[in-house]
DNA sequence: AATCTAATTCTTGTATACAAGATCGTTGAC
DNA sequence: GTCAACGATCTTGTATACAAGAATTAGATT
């Protein structure tokens, strides 16, 4: 399906933007660029164009393309956007979801716990992100749920971090527990709030967001 | 600043699909585009990215780029989930807000209740406009902010029919002075359940969305 | 030494050229 | 008459060429 060679760097790129590769304000340098990806300047300005549309990228006209990192203000208002929107999602999925999809999340929750059980972080952090995705998709609008991904992947390498601390992985699974709880009972105002504690940046969370940011900044 | 061809061209087409000159699977035909603009194809495909990136046009791979307009489905997703976001954007702002920016908005209805006294439509338009955006600001996080404009934004074709009917300006004005009570009261739920009901599209208001859709498809 | 200026070099933005896949129409077989 | 295969044509994707604005450097002037 992608022959595009464009659409490939495009991906490569957000991805290198994503894992840190470029620093807030790097130019990105068409000509090094092109070398590098072994094609000309037109597909990779193509794929610039694509950063830039999502908020990746900046472009000053003829000056150049330069990446976008979130400074940790930005970081905060995207988490607690991330929160609410979580929260959203839980609130509708109070309402519309079904008993199956119920025993899902449970299920989900069990293997999370046997992660826990076998202090397998990054099984964990797998299982944590179904479940989280899961519930998008029970909000029932597909709308909602793409831009709940967008966002949940834009934050993940900045919540990568978090588990590995003492404690959270056991605390992460209550309020998973308290979330299909309020799912169950049907309460869209529990839900969301369960959801919006879950996911909200808050206490210890904090700090270590900011101590990340900083091994990050190097 | 903006020299580049390729930003206005995606600015227009941007414009010419929200407008509905295009329907859903219009194909965006390079050459055409570019005598159009009289241009050559560069900066047209760049500007296409951008139409793909916000999710206005689809592309396939060696067959061409084409516009991608919500259907009845898509675009009532769309408004629950503005809905829910401006309920966000609301308990956030119960929260944070001002006194002085209270003011604002209550002057900012005055302008509203004028403009219905006058019949002014459009004038009504603009100031409720004004008001939204105002209370997106007041969520005092400019991630959220821009999230929702951007959303907003692409509804606004689709809004922009709702108003013109018998009693709903004068409803949405009551639903006003209930929003900004909430927020004078500080109370965040109260404040986000008032927003969510104001922009939900339920009862009448479902009725006028779907037969303007009829009428814009054609 | 510092600064202003002019010439050179680099980089971006757009046009054009070319290769390869997709579409369409025609022909031929059944 | 239907369908399959083939060729002509069109369209996309990428490379290259060229023009113009930005950055840089060297030189002249104070």
């Amino acid at each position: 399906m992608e022959i595009r060679r464009a659409d490939m760097i495009a991906d490569e790129l957000e991805e290198a933007v994503f894992a840190g590769e470029f620093g807030d304000g790097d130019r990105l340098d068409e000509v090094k660029l092109a070398a590098q990806f072994g094609v000309s300047r037109t597909p990779l300005r193509e794929a610039f164009q694509r950063l830039i549309a999502s908020g990746l990228a900046e472009q000053i006209p003829r000056r150049g393309v330069f990446v976008r990192q979130p400074g940790p203000v930005e970081l905060m208002e995207m988490f607690e956007t991330m929160a609410e929107i979580e929260g959203v999602c839980g609130r509708l999925a109070a309402m519309r979801i079904s008993e199956q999809a119920i025993d899902v999340l449970v299920e989900a929750n069990v293997r999370c716990q046997q992660a826990i059980d076998n202090s397998d972080v990054d099984d964990y952090y797998r299982e944590n992100e179904y479940f989280h995705h899961y519930i998008y998709k029970q909000s029932g609008n597909s709308f909602l749920e793409q831009e709940a991904l967008r966002l949940h992947r834009r934050l993940k390498p900045f919540r990568r971090h978090q588990l590995r601390f003492r404690g959270r992985m056991a605390q992460s699974m209550a309020e998973h527990v308290a979330i299909v709880a309020a799912l169950k009972e049907g309460d869209p105002d529990k839900a969301a709030q369960a959801l919006r504690g879950h996911v909200a940046i808050q206490g210890e969370k904090f700090h270590l967001l900011m101590s990340s940011l900083k091994t990050a900044a190097q």
